[in-house]
DNA sequence: TTGTACGCGTTATCAA
DNA sequence: TTGATAACGCGTACAA
């Protein structure tokens, strides 16, 4: 790899020089400016964003912590798409670190990021607790934010929507539809969203006096897989609702399968709510509902603020996101039996 | 930020002797090994891998080039998963960097990924023709390897699936199975794969001895929405079909809605065959046949071969894989009509 | 077993 | 307008 150095001896100037030229900075002569670049073309020369980086403790770089689990989906995909994409407007780069699987897998993830002196780090939880979290905002002195969580301590370093909000207005929009019976699959409950998603549902039967059947409340794991056994566990307990609600839209195209491949209940007759918004998901269960999260407006909030932080800037305010509810036909209709 | 100095004259010893006990190589004596332990304990000191990069000539990184035109869908997700999980299983970090949507800000990605110093990068490409990889392949000293496309001169340093081949070997099946009315919906016709697809389709029918028909043709742009298009397209011409194969499982899944949605043909009624395999499909649309791209193995094959030449190994063979025809009740039933 | 001193490829601060 | 030269934080021969 040819070095600035060699540049600068090609082209019969200093380094210094050279590094003018580059940057931008300070003042060069037309002359020597045109030599230089003749020379950076003859030589092939790249600048080593390494040492770059080292002399200038700066190197333009955001990192994002994303657990594995959440890599399927097209949730995932749109949460990336927008992170990459607006942090290049920012001229900057997005560097991706796996949190894996496991609360020390997701604590290393960060680590790498901060070691690589990014210059700020957006944090997607999924293991970490908002305690641990809210200490390593305190510790590092990069700019950090988290997404999907709230902060107890420094809540206007976290951007979220308010779930159980969300589930409670959906559940109600079906209590309202008619619906009496609302089945419920819940995510995994190790999972603050999982928790809130379900404390949403109960609240909102509570809310209108309809009395709440554990009967009616079967176990997911977030994936189509774990929808469709939900709702086989439902029926096999000779459950009957009119109205099913998933805690998020993987499960939901699970559970509808299975309704129609059990022939017990035609999918037609249940009407069924997702969460997430898989964006391919109408254009195959054109009859789905499901709350939107704003994925792209939160992503967006997240790197604003991240940039606002390194040009010195102090949030004190902070700013909640709701799911949009997106109602198709068969919930509109109301119950059919 | 606590430097490695600090660290060093806290625990009363020299920098080169905290470097020593950090990276495991030389001789420490325990005593002092705790000392430094100790002083890194209380100052909370992280190594700079800008720094520790740049004096050792390696990042232990790989970089990844991939089109965000491609981050849709769960292939993307399959290939990003796989290349992280794989990467750090060979103790590496990956790092990704978006090919955006052209052919200039796909070179600007891989240049960012070797001006990082990377060790090695893979590049998914969509827009850079076969010539120019070749070309970059040869001038860089990190070691490349192409993903999806087959290198014309340094053909082991690309891995690629046969899309012509599977393409040929899908419509094959329908026609064994009796069909004789195929329609296809064809890819970006500016993307290698499509124009593969597509001809494979067209010599699949050669081989069989039946006639093309342009009417059954129709173009998609890889999502959803351009295969229902597509299929509206076909209705619209009066083109009459018992099967139809799209160029991937988004574009037949719009195709399915469409054909359920027009009514003029109940997606029953017709064959279809798509690509990729949308992992997500079979739980909606169980009578989706898919020609599924090994895109684990390949990418398997891909870190090994770039592992094994950082180690200083050459490849001088290639390696070619072929897409797996994974037939559902609809094709194996053979034409309803 | 430990310390000294130099190199990695830049940027940035001075003089000149 | 240009050139020495000192950082940046770490690894590593070499010497002790």
């Amino acid at each position: 790899m040819t070095t600035m150095l060699e540049v600068a001896k090609r082209a019969g100037v200093s380094k210094a020089t050279v590094s003018r030229v580059l940057s931008g900075n300070g003042y060069v002569s037309q002359e020597t400016k045109d030599r230089v670049f003749q020379a950076i073309e003859e030589s092939g020369y790249r600048p080593n964003l390494l040492a770059r980086n080292l002399a200038t403790k700066r190197t333009q770089t955001l990192g994002l912590v994303v657990t594995n689990t959440l890599y399927h989906g097209v949730y995932f995909s749109e949460l990336l798409f927008n992170a990459a994409r607006m942090t290049e407007e920012k001229g900057r780069q997005l560097i991706l670190a796996d949190g894996k699987h496991s609360a020390d897998e997701e604590r290393e993830a960060i680590q790498y990021l901060l070691d690589m002196r990014c210059d700020a780090v957006i944090i997607y939880p999924r293991f970490l607790s908002v305690d641990e979290m809210d200490e390593i905002v305190e510790k590092c002195e990069q700019p950090i934010m988290v997404l999907n969580r709230r902060l107890r301590k420094n809540s206007s370093h976290s951007v979220w929507s308010d779930h159980k909000a969300s589930c409670q207005e959906a559940v109600s929009q079906l209590i309202e539809k008619g619906h009496r019976e609302i089945a419920f699959i819940t995510g995994s409950l190790d999972s603050p969203t999982g928790v809130e998603r379900l404390s949403g549902y109960k609240d909102a039967l509570v809310q209108h006096g309809i009395p709440l059947h554990e009967g009616l409340i079967a176990q997911g794991k977030w994936n189509p897989a774990s929808g469709a056994a939900a709702v086989s566990e439902l029926l096999a307990r000779g459950a009957t609702f009119t109205a099913l609600v998933a805690s998020n839209d993987d499960m939901a195209i699970g559970a509808m399968k299975q309704l129609h491949d059990s022939g017990v209940v035609t999918p037609d007759a249940v009407s069924v709510i997702g969460f997430d918004d898989v964006a391919i998901a109408p254009y195959i269960v054109p009859s789905l509902s499901s709350v939107r999260i704003p994925v792209t407006e939160m992503i967006k909030e997240t790197i604003s603020r991240l940039i606002f932080m390194l040009d010195g800037g102090e949030f004190k305010y902070q700013q909640t996101f709701s799911g949009e509810l997106v109602l198709r036909d068969s919930v509109i209709d109301g119950p059919h039996r």
